[in-house]
RNA sequence: GGGCGCAUAGCUCAGCGGUAGAGCGCUUGCCUUACAAGCAAGAUGUCGCAGGUUCGAUCCCUGCUGUGCCCACCA
């Protein structure tokens, strides 16, 4: 390995650095102050024409914009930004968009709040709507999709500039240049573009199948948006009626489901009901006739051994009703509400005048009408039962989903095909997981799926499916042959242009075509978040110089949804993982460790912790979070990160205020200046063996430890010599090695303290620490070599005399008659090295002796001198 | 029920086959020409429990217990 020569810390040391430290340095203001010369000075431009090699590049979640941000998004794109800090340090040029996800349902809940409005897709377009000047969720106004849309797109705008603030205000490296946003022009051509060649590969197919549905929102929901929740129910114990007039039991916590029965289910071994199968019931207050059926699904120990299958209650229901080949009898439609119109299998009596109290009705009122119809026929038994049950529901939903059959856009992702679940789970194993053990949760969750990746929404803050179907004579759509624009056509929006060989006169009729009503799923365009930053099939160029990313990095609760979404989407495009990384953090909880959210009001606002003890604080804290492990919040953890910038500011004031900076690494004589920064060189191979581990918290640490040493014991040390008190060489020696472990300390903390840290560069350097080097070892010269132990014996004697001060109760700087210092040989001679420095730092007017002694502590006598008459 | 974490000082967490560490908090002292939003010194532990491997286990193995997250669980 070749030395290299003694820096050049870009100013010849013959003449004297341009030095200007303030009088009181001060942390308040340097956000603002340097968040704007960043942006001027365009600091974070990713420069393009660097090659695949050579960069670095970075996937990050675009933030729901409708949503509000709070300290642990802070954290976790904190943790983003300390890997590109270091990586673009390092010698890469960084790849670092940022993103908004505007579009979807997040956006259109709050315009409706916000605006006091609702959509309402039939009404025309009124080109000089105003919204309500004061909103009432009570009533809402109806307007027309159109006008709707214009609305979100307005308030996105908005609610944009405030993220955009935050993030710089903390110090996100972005380079804003690169940002884009989920409901942009280029998105929705990207995510057409994807559906269309998924399409085409057989990938996208469009199924009528049963669905999970929610009624408040009024849409299809996916897999992956799903969460189980408690919710409070009652066992009701209800009798069919045998052919021989005997009841038959089953227990069901849906009765208002009865009337969609279609068949009872027990399991083919349980000898209480094999006689039965093949025979039919009827059912209680219908009188409908239903086949008993047997199905190794059912569990003879749930309930009473035997299920009422309905179409549908739940999933096993939708099983059976495949399996079994059932008939489809739907009753509760889409708004949650029991069909208006009496179904043809209740048209006859009793079943109809016994449904007609139901129709319209919703779930909860049919349920306690159907028990009071019940105990008129005397067909429950007992009471019901009160009992928590789990429910699947939409994660920003409030009533449990239902299950309708409807058509929908549904892309594969292994949830039906073994071979592509495969495939995708090899996907996984080939991203390097921090931490490791993150993977496992992904693979969970791909084994796990139960079917393909419903992308289909009923909703219209969205990106349209770029569809259209032709009309047959009679007007009815004919699905099977749908109309698709080319990519050029791109993008496109079907409820409003026509297909190409029809005119727009020709919408909604007989031999016409209609528009795809749907969007698609907000997960469907952030799923191609590489591809769209990464200027897919629009900028080949900057596509082959970022794709696949470097990195991916978020909490690890949207494995399941972003994560693998975008791999899956890779995975069909490009044959590839979209990263070879992902870098997965924790969360940050409360106190109590319990999740942070609004709605349980205990989530911390960042602007508030970042207005009180500044972004370089936060993200101090931020990168004691270890990836991956939940951190619980404590604000007083904010003031060690504050006092640390302090520290940075104060420690940088004095060596810079020492009079010419000189940086050769030949004036570095002095032994303990040696140790000092062959002690920093190891601290440096440290901190770059941890980041390249995406370790930032035992690099900061490695940091944090030697600088917190370098100020207390060195800086002490080396003070008075600093100073001139004992010579010119003497001093330029302490003073080299001073500035040198600034100018290398300084980096080393860019990462984690990036305004400080460019604050201090700026009284001394040219350029932006953030575009300099990251330090190496050759950056300390030939005392790089030097070994530590002496500085640490040094600082053991320090600590002695201090302590025989802090015992004698007595100022610091009070003098010493006389100091022995005791302990192993060794310690005690690269300690007496330091003689001198000791002397002055300790004030030891008297004898400083040695003497070796047996066992490994050094210890100090000290006598205090003597106080002079005042 | 399946999977994955975690358990070390009052708190937050490092560590890891060889006499237990840091920061915060606490106690005491000090206005020291970088810093009082500071400095110095000090006290603080059955390393969850029980076995096993080993000369030696907080660390490795097994089993418990507690705790958290993800998934499944709607008769």
């Amino acid at each position: 390995m070749t030395q290299k020569p003694a820096p050049d810390l870009s100013t010849p040391t013959a003449e004297a650095t341009a030095v200007v430290v303030p009088g009181r340095p001060a942390l308040e203001g340097l956000e603002a102050k340097w968040s704007q010369r960043w942006k001027d000075e365009e600091t974070y431009r990713f420069d393009r024409t660097k090659t695949r090699e050579q960069v670095f590049s970075i996937d990050t979640p675009p933030p729901t914009v409708s949503g509000s941000l709070h300290v642990g998004h802070v954290f976790s794109y904190t943790h983003t930004d300390l890997v590109a800090r270091f990586q673009r340090m390092a010698g890469k040029e960084v790849f670092y968009p940022m993103g908004w996800d505007d579009n979807g349902l997040p956006t259109e809940r709050r315009v409706q709040n916000y605006f006091g409005v609702r959509c309402d897709p039939s009404l025309p377009h009124d080109p000089d709507f105003t919204p309500p000047e004061k909103p009432d969720a009570k009533k809402q106004v109806p307007i027309s999709r159109a006008n709707f849309i214009e609305l979100c797109e307005r308030l996105v705008e908005e609610d944009e500039k405030v993220f955009e603030s935050l993030w710089r205000t903390l110090g996100l490296s972005v380079d804003w240049s690169q940002h884009y946003t989920t409901i942009g022009e280029e998105s929705q051509t990207a995510s057409q573009r994807a559906f269309l060649r998924n399409y085409a590969r057989g990938e996208a197919y469009l199924q009528e199948a049963p669905t999970l549905w929610d009624v408040t929102f009024q849409t299809a929901v996916a897999q992956a948006e799903l969460e189980a929740r408690e919710y409070a129910g009652s066992y009701h114990r209800v009798a069919f009626h045998r052919l021989d007039g005997n009841p038959l039991y089953i227990e069901t916590t849906r009765p208002e489901l009865i009337p969609a029965v279609v068949a009872l289910v027990a399991h083919p071994d349980d000898e209480r009901y094999t006689d039965l199968f093949g025979t039919t019931v009827t059912s209680p207050v219908f009188g409908v006739e239903i086949p008993v059926l047997a199905h190794p699904a059912a569990e003879p120990d749930k309930g009473a051994g035997i299920a009422m299958c309905c179409t549908f209650g739940d999933l096993t229901d939708v099983m059976w009703w495949r399996e079994l080949q059932l008939p489809v009898r739907t009753v509760v439609g889409r708004d949650g509400r029991l069909l208006r119109e009496t179904p043809e299998w209740l048209a006859h009596e009793p079943a109809s005048s016994a449904y007609e109290d139901l129709k319209g009705k919703t779930t909860f009122t049919a349920r306690e009408l159907m028990v009071a119809k019940l105990r008129d026929t005397g067909d429950l038994a007992g009471e019901p039962t009160p009992t928590q049950r789990m429910a699947n529901f939409y994660e920003r939903g409030d009533k449990p989903l239902e299950i309708v059959a409807t058509r929908q856009w549904y892309i594969k992702n292994g949830g039906r095909d073994p071979e592509l679940r495969a495939e995708l789970i090899e996907r996984g194993a080939e991203i390097e997981w921090t931490p490791a053990y993150m993977r496992h949760r992904y693979d969970n969750w791909v084994g796990g799926l139960n079917g393909d990746w419903l992308v289909s929404r009923q909703r219209f803050f969205g990106i349209p499916f770029p569809v259209w179907y032709p009309l047959d004579d009679a007007g009815e759509p004919d699905y099977e042959h749908p109309l698709m624009p080319t990519e050029a056509e791109l993008p496109v929006d079907p409820s409003t242009m026509a297909p190409r060989g029809y005119t727009e006169d020709q919408r909604d009729k007989p031999n016409g075509f209609i528009g795809d009503p749907d969007v698609m799923d907000t997960w469907a365009t952030s799923s191609l978040t590489p591809q769209i930053a990464g200027g897919w099939e629009r900028d080949d160029d900057l596509f082959e110089r970022v794709f696949p990313m470097d990195l991916c990095t978020h909490a690890h609760d949207i494995i399941r949804t972003w994560l693998f979404s975008r791999v899956v989407r890779a995975h069909h495009e490009n044959h590839a993982a979209p990263w070879s990384h992902a870098l997965i953090s924790g969360f940050i909880v409360d106190p109590d460790r319990k999740k942070m959210s609004k709605s349980k009001g205990n989530a911390v606002v960042p602007t508030e912790i970042l207005d009180k003890y500044g972004a370089d604080a936060v993200r101090w804290r931020a990168a004691m979070a270890r990836p991956g492990l939940d951190s619980p919040f404590d604000e007083t953890q904010m003031k060690v990160g504050r006092r640390l910038a302090m520290k940075v500011l104060n420690a940088s004031k004095f060596v810079l205020g020492l009079g010419a900076v000189e940086t050769s690494a030949a004036s570095v004589t002095a032994p303990v200046d040696c140790a000092m920064l062959g002690g920093l060189a190891t601290v440096v191979e440290r901190a770059t063996d941890a980041f390249a581990a995406n370790d930032y918290t035992s690099a900061l640490e490695a940091v944090e430890k030697f600088f917190w040493e370098f100020c207390d014991d060195y800086l002490e040390l080396v003070k008075e010599r600093a100073y001139g008190g004992r010579g010119d060489s003497a001093a330029a020696s302490a003073k080299a090695a001073l500035a040198i472990a600034l100018h290398v300390q300084l980096r080393l903390l860019a990462p984690f303290l990036p305004y400080v840290t460019e604050e201090v560069w700026s009284w001394w350097q040219e350029g932006s620490i953030h575009r300099s080097s990251w330090p190496t070892a050759s950056d300390l010269g030939s005392a790089a070599a030097a070994t530590p132990d002496m500085l640490a014996a040094v600082a053991d004697v320090l600590t002695g005399i201090r302590g025989a001060k802090s015992q004698a109760r007595v100022k610091m700087r009070t003098a010493l008659s006389s100091v022995t210092v005791t302990g192993p040989a060794a310690a005690l001679e690269l300690a007496e090295r330091a003689a001198d420095d000791l002397r002055a730092s300790g004030n030891i007017i008297g004898d400083l002796t040695f003497t070796p002694a047996a066992g490994d502590e050094i210890s100090v006598r000290a006598e205090i001198a003597p106080t002079e008459p005042s």
